[in-house]
Parts: C-alpha cells; structure tokens; sequence
DNA sequence: GGTCAACCGTACCGATGGGTACGGATTTGA
DNA sequence: TCAAATCCGTACCCATCGGTACGGTTGACC
C-alpha cells in the first residue's frame, strides 16, 4: 500500500515538527529546522502542508486524535465503582493536559491568538468541546447510580474541571511548573473527585 | 520636578507598548511601531529599557504594580461579614487575571517560555506569589471567625482557585472567550464562595 | 541669552525566516 | 527495464525586525 507508506512518513514529519516545537518554541520552529529534523526539504513540507500553519494544524489535529484515544481508554477499563471511574477519567485528563504535547500547543495558539484565534478555535473544538460531553456522561452516569444529585450539570462540570486543574493549566503554559509526576497527578484527581462528591453527594458523608 | 515628567513620560511609553501588543501580540509588537505609538525614537526605547525584553519587562512590572493595588483596595473596601469579602476578593482577582492587560502578558510569557522562562517567572512572582499570601490571610480570617474548618490551608486555597478560575483563564489566553462582563464575573465569584464554603464551613447548611 | 544634554526622526545594517525554483537522485508502477 | 512522479538538497528572493548611528531640534538650567 502507498498509502502506509505516505501517511507513516506524514506522522514522522508531525513528529519531527512537534520535536522542534517542544525545543524551540514555535517561533523558533523554522521550516528549515523542521525539514531537517525530518530528513525532509522545505519543498515537501509546503507542498503537503501548505504554509506553517497548515502544518501545525496538522500537528494539532494530530494530537487531537491521539488524546481523544487516550481519554476513551481511560473510560473503557470500566472500573467497579463509577466514583472510580472519575478518578481515572480525571488522572488521563491531567496528564494530557499538563504533557509537554499539550503544553506546547496551547502556546502556539497564545502566541498566535492576536492574529485571530485560528489555532486556538481548532485546539477548543478539539479540546474542550470533546471532552465535556464525555465529562457529562460520567456524570449523568454517577446520577443515574444515585451517588449525586446535579441541579445543574454544566455548573456541576465546570466545578470539577476547576477542582482539578487548578492554575496548573497556566502555570504550565507560562513556563514556571514542571509536568507534574504520575503521584502528584493522581494524589490531584483523588482530591478532586473527592471535593467535588463531596459537594454533588446526595448523603452527605 | 523633573522625575515626575520622567515618570510620566516612561508610563505614557509603557502604555503605548501595551497597546501595541494588545492589538498585535508580542511578535507583532515591534520596536519601531511602540516607538511610533509612544511619538518616541527607537533610540530612547533602546535607551530606557535596554532592548525589546527590557521594554516589556517594565511593562508586566507597572501592571504587577497596578494589580496589587487593586487587590488591596478589594480587600480594604472591608465588608461587616468576612464571608462577603471572600466574594469581593474573587471578583477582583477574576477581573484581573481575565482582563485584556493580563491575558496579553500572559501570552508573553507562553511565547517566550521556551527561551528560559524569564518572563514567566516574573509574572509568577509578581501573581501568585502574591495572590496566595492574601488569599491565606482572608482564609485564616475565616477559619479564626469560626466559619470554617482548615485542615490544609494550601489545600483550601488551590481549591478555592480553582472553583474560582476553572478553565476560563486558558481560554482567554488561547483566545476563544472574551472577557467575561461584569455581572458574569460577580456570579462567578459568588458561586466559587458558595461552593467553597461548602466544602470547608464548619455547619454544613 | 547661551550652553548642554536629551530626544525625535530617519536612515542604515546584519541577520533571519517564510516561501519559491531547480537539478539530480530515488522510488513507483507497468 | 524503462518512464513518470516524487522527493531531497541547495540555493535564492524578499520582507521584516532588532539594534545602531547621526543630524537637527527642543527644552532645561545657569
């Protein structure tokens, strides 16, 4: 198949870019060291990819596919308990978004939101828009079992979401906090999964 | 006096950089458009500051500046109960970190990160690091009322934080939300102290 | 009023990076 | 095995930007 064959060279070339991204920022990230670092020319690079942005959007969808993966495995090893299930859904969405891929993505699109938010747009629609509905089901699921009562489900998401991420988000963004360690990652979403039944619970523990 | 002209023009450059990199971003912000905004030369920017990162790193400096005013006064404005100053405080700290001055130097430092985290750690100093102390003593005001119950200030506060914040600081800074209004941040704030002093009140209502 | 320093405007320089063109090599498909 | 398409490497063009130099002008201070 040629298709194999293109496509594998097409995610070699994403990776590279993405390898030049994470060392050198995306100003720094040069068509020429980006073809270099694939082995590629700059002539296959614009003709695949357009211009640079075409080509980190293709490195952002990418990545996009890849998270949603990680995050429906988190959910499918369905756990005994749906509380756990929170605690696990939460541990992978953590670990995406404070991952060095993530990372740097979202700085691509904080340098490049002023010239409109094209990137940022993208990394919405396939961020946070992919992953409130699965948030939503999980909680829809916990109601259904009778562990909590939500008046108000979308209030009830943003809630978690603040309770687990924090300013970590930020603070990694900006540059000042490492990637947190699986322990740190995990100890956040037992916290958070805890606050938050603690707020939702229907018997108060 | 001759230092308050000083003064006053070195704001008055300041501001018009501001502008610049609202309106352009941190690439698009050139020396030679400030200085053209600012009706100064290059010569006196590169004079003043040093260079383009000198420039801006008297820019997060004012804002820092400005925002601690701006929290103090929130916290002066001292309501008759400590519950209401929480709210107060968090919409001050809301309007700050949502505002278009924050989010644009935020965006800096994400630009920048990768070439050491300079203005990252600049901005962390003079944010969070700042912030915390305050929002300890406000929570240990409470806690010496009676009100609630802290077993892990640290703790207490990250949440607060994050009930507080949720996701919306990314999402301005990526450029898909809009400054929230006024009132949206009043209900933001109230509803982080509801939630919060229902995680930690001592009675729970 | 005269002197001196600071400052504005402009022009200039070197480097860099996005994007294009082209010749030679390599792979693809029959 | 041969023809066609693709791709690599390199060189090139052009615009932009950070930083510097300089001459004319303004304003402060004596």
């Amino acid at each position: 198949m040629r298709s194999e064959r293109r496509d594998a060279r097409r995610t070699a070339i994403l990776e590279a870019a993405y390898a030049v991204l994470r060392a050198k920022g995306y100003r720094g990230a040069t068509m020429a060291a980006v073809a270099e670092a694939a082995s590629a020319s700059k002539e296959t690079l614009y003709s695949w990819f357009g211009d640079k942005q075409g080509l980190f959007r293709g490195l952002i969808e990418a990545n996009a596919a890849q998270a949603q993966a990680a995050l429906t495995a988190a959910l499918a090893a369905a756990p005994d308990a749906v509380e756990a299930s929170l605690v696990q859904f939460g541990e992978a969405l953590l670990t995406l978004l404070t991952g060095e891929r993530a990372v740097a993505i979202n700085r691509i699109a904080a340098a490049e939101a002023d010239r409109g938010a094209a990137f940022g747009m993208l990394l919405a629609a396939s961020g946070r828009d992919s992953v409130m509905p699965r948030l939503a089901g999980l909680m829809a699921d916990l109601e259904l079992a009778g562990v909590v009562r939500l008046d108000d489900p979308a209030d009830a998401a943003d809630a978690y979401l603040g309770l687990l991420l924090g300013d970590l988000p930020v603070r990694r963004i900006i540059g000042v906090a490492p990637p947190p360690r699986k322990a740190a990652i995990a100890a956040r979403a037992e916290r958070a999964a805890r606050l938050w039944l603690r707020l939702y619970a229907v018997t108060r523990p």
